[in-house]
RNA sequence: GGGACUAUGGUGUAGUGGUAGCACGGCAGUCUGUGGAUCUGUCGGGGCGAGUUCAAUUCUCGUUAGUCCCC
């Protein structure tokens, strides 16, 4: 079980922090979340993460049933002490990985359609369409293991049995991320199935993990208020926002903060998949408690390196004969240590010192601007 | 000193008397509940000098360089 307590709420903005309490720790809000798929941080051990200031991390039902398998998590006695990450964790249904692994990869796209895209126009998936390679009925998901190809099946129950078997101090429920190009009756069609699934859920659920309800509706203002109130109706612990928001940053905000008009504000709400660093002040001043999001060490991986006055891209040959750190007002371990001519070298060397070298930077970077927010909040300056 | 073989983008290699192809690489994009991935675009080439021919990277000769063998 979790509690949640606002400690204060912005009078110029929808922002508040908060204190979430779980059995593995305590975690200020709002926070961001680190992406630890495979119950890993891709490139750093659980030390490491730690010191990047990370207070929670976000697992993930799909790929840890798929390996080791859920039941070997258990084995170990959960993923707390398999993983040895003794703070809070919480792990994502699977539900986002069917959508990836059917229309997003049948259509080649995020779950954020970009206005740029010439070849995923929106409104072109119909009601009943199906992906190519799995199929979504009302019970759940039949597809194929990517692993060896047998036949298996994921809905609400076998998801939370799966997120039981983990341990993560918080689970959601179980959702379609419909695709962003659907239409309007698909995603009020996948929206009866969210919300079913989310009773499903509930009733599956057997142990005193938290559980967060999930609102979808895509970027149609009714579908989220529906979904908003229907989810935030049910006796929830908290409650995920997902799928995407439609057209520019803005947008996004607003449908978000629209959201949460629906929600009962007094339990902690988590964004999906959302914190590019120009999303950071946005979507907390819409009102989100916490969100996880992989581009700090996904971009890592490819040499970005995010800084006060934006990112700078290490790969590029003139940082050779840069001595400065990657941000001179960082108090990250790699700042404190290396020049951006050292980390420009090990990323055109390809060497792997690199991108763990620039995770943890970018963790840190993100971690940092989110409790100076916090600090914000708590002057009444944000 | 004599002989043989080879010479094509940055690298490794195809092919051809008429527009030189592939892989890797470089550069630029893409990336939001994970892709160290992928994808897109782009850059870049027949050692040098003669000859034959309408036309030579291709055929011939010379030259230079490299590799190997012999003395």
């Amino acid at each position: 079980m979790i509690e949640f307590n606002v400690l204060k709420k912005s009078k110029i903005s929808g922002a508040r922090v908060g204190i979430l309490k779980t059995s593995h720790g305590e975690i200020e809000t709002p926070t961001f979340v680190p992406v630890a798929t495979q119950a890993a941080v891709k490139t750093l051990d659980s030390f490491e993460v730690a010191k990047t200031g990370s207070q929670i991390l976000m697992a993930n039902t799909f790929h840890l049933h798929l390996k080791p398998g859920d039941k070997i998590v258990k084995a170990n006695g959960g993923l707390h002490e398999f993983m040895n990450w003794p703070k809070p964790l919480m792990t994502d249904s699977g539900g986002f990985q069917v959508f990836s692994l059917g229309f997003g990869t049948d259509f080649g796209t995020g779950k954020i359609l970009k206005s740029s895209s010439k070849k995923t126009q929106p409104n072109i998936i119909e009601t009943n369409a199906q992906p190519k390679s799995l199929r979504i009925t009302d019970q759940g998901v039949y597809f194929r293991s990517p692993i060896d190809g047998q036949q298996l099946f994921i809905g609400p129950k076998e998801s939370i049995k799966i997120q039981e078997n983990l341990g993560a101090d918080i689970i959601l429920a179980f959702d379609e991320c419909p695709p962003p190009m659907a239409s309007y009756e698909y995603l009020k069609k996948s929206l009866v199935k969210t919300h079913n699934w989310a009773l499903d859920c509930l009733k599956a659920k057997k142990s005193n993990q938290a559980i967060y309800g999930i609102i979808q509706g895509g970027f149609h203002k009714d579908l989220r208020k529906e979904s908003a109130q229907f989810i935030g109706a049910l006796p929830f612990d908290g409650f995920g926002i997902g799928g995407e928001f439609g057209g520019d940053k803005k947008k996004m905000a607003d449908m978000i903060a629209w959201t949460l008009n629906y929600l009962p504000r007094l339990k902690p709400v988590h964004l999906l998949g959302i914190g590019h660093p120009d999303d950071l002040e946005l979507i907390i001043k819409a009102g989100v408690d916490s969100f996880d999001c992989i581009i700090p060490t996904h971009y890592a991986r490819r040499g970005i390196a995010f800084v006060e006055k934006g990112q700078l891209d290490l790969t590029n040959p003139k940082f050779l004969k840069d001595q400065l750190p990657i941000d001179q007002k960082c108090l990250c371990f790699t700042c404190q240590t290396y020049r951006r001519s050292y980390l420009c070298h090990l990323f055109r060397a390809k060497e792997i010192s690199a991108l763990k070298l620039l995770s943890s930077h970018n963790l840190y970077f993100f971690n940092d601007k989110v409790a100076k927010i916090r600090e914000k909040i708590r002057n009444g300056k944000f």
